[in-house]
DNA sequence: TACACTCCATACGCTTTCGTATGGTTTGAA
DNA sequence: TTCAAACCATACGAAAGCGTATGGAGTGTA
């Protein structure tokens, strides 16, 4: 999306402010994103960036935002081609935990999350996900309320790994454990039998190919 | 523990600054941690700061000390004395999800685990959890193995039900769908039957109390 | 009373960051 | 060529935070 830093431009927009504060966020959390320290590691000073921003503020706005477009774009676009549900509930599952960055990413935006500005839009990631989710249960066969409940259980599941990881990297990185980890949750995250609908098409149980 | 904000002492102990330095995490982060409003907030001055610590890193290290001794002693202590071991976990499920405080005070520690420091204290406190409930689990029945995954899922769970609680609490709070939820959770993250074992003493699948 | 020790207040310098002011350079249009 | 706009550099002031230096009040003890 952005300019790599080998091939600089001679002028620089404000999503590349924006691009630069998420790569700031992602290891150095919300604070991080400071103007001077920005400007250094785009090479230039804070004349560039008082041009086209208002004040530090906004770059944090523009860089969440831009966040939350994107991973609507990447991670529903892609699971939307699934057509057959309970496939596509595991592939959500795969793609999620796929991006190192993207955990990082979201936890230091959540962690910042009593900035209302910041909780705002946390808030709209989340429902969107649960939104997804549900409706996916929904296909399923589940009931509204059931739904709900998986959807819930499954994103928790999720939210929770991502933070495991950062915290206690060793608990799931050790020899063939993670792997049989993510078979076990998406065994688990999905309902086996649902009232009148079939317990589920043959071989299509388990994923051809690991997260990452 | 600490003496309360009505009866104030004459003089202040370490421990009263790292309790202070927690009620600041709590709300407002590892950055809201500074020396000179922590002093406002005991109503005096940096003076008496810089007597009992070397340096601010001093009071944030003995705080997550306090903190990581005082979970040891709050949560797995109490547990312990529950001796069967279904009941024992879903025990542990419902203290976990009892305080508010604890959770945020978690999640903001956690969210400063880049500071090497604060990393070692959480994967020490990861590590010790999980290990608790992986015994919980081989208590169950379990071999190693099975122990270890059905550990790191429900704890996963149980740190992600936290961080959705902070980022939406509204998919977790309306009408009675928290309670629905949890018992959901205590039904899934146990496994129903294991080996030679019994599947459970009767009438202790359901817990008589809600969590808070 | 004299002294030492504990605990805190006050004042100072340093650094980082924010935000502003202002001037300079490049580029495209008239 | 001239002018205006876009983009950036430089310099400055203000605030917040860290850490140090030093003095002072209280308390116990010889």
């Amino acid at each position: 999306m952005a300019s790599s830093k080998s091939n600089a431009k001679q002028t620089l927009s404000a999503e590349d402010w924006a691009d630069a504060a998420l790569a700031a966020m992602a290891d150095g959390g919300l604070e991080a994103v400071a103007v001077e320290p920005l400007a250094r590691r785009l090479g230039v000073t804070k004349g560039s960036f008082y041009w086209h921003f208002a004040n530090r503020d906004a770059v944090v706005r523009a860089a969440i935002e831009l966040w939350a477009q994107r991973e609507t774009d990447d991670i529903i676009e892609i699971a939307r081609k699934v057509t057959a549900p309970r496939r596509r509930i595991q592939t959500i599952f795969k793609l999620a935990n796929g991006s190192e960055r993207e955990g990082r990413l979201y936890l230091a935006i959540a962690a910042a999350s009593r900035d209302p500005m910041i909780g705002h839009v946390i808030e709209k990631v989340s429902r969107r996900r649960l939104d997804y989710l549900k409706a996916c249960y929904t296909d399923l066969g589940l009931d509204d309320r059931a739904a709900r409940k998986w959807a819930t259980f499954a994103y928790s599941t999720f939210l929770g790994t991502l933070q495991l990881r950062r915290d206690d990297a060793a608990a799931l990185s050790s020899d063939g454990f993670f792997t049989e980890y993510v078979r076990h949750l998406i065994e688990m995250l999905i309902p086996k039998e649902i009232g009148d609908q079939p317990p589920g098409e043959p071989g299509e149980d388990l994923p051809e190919e690991q997260a990452a």
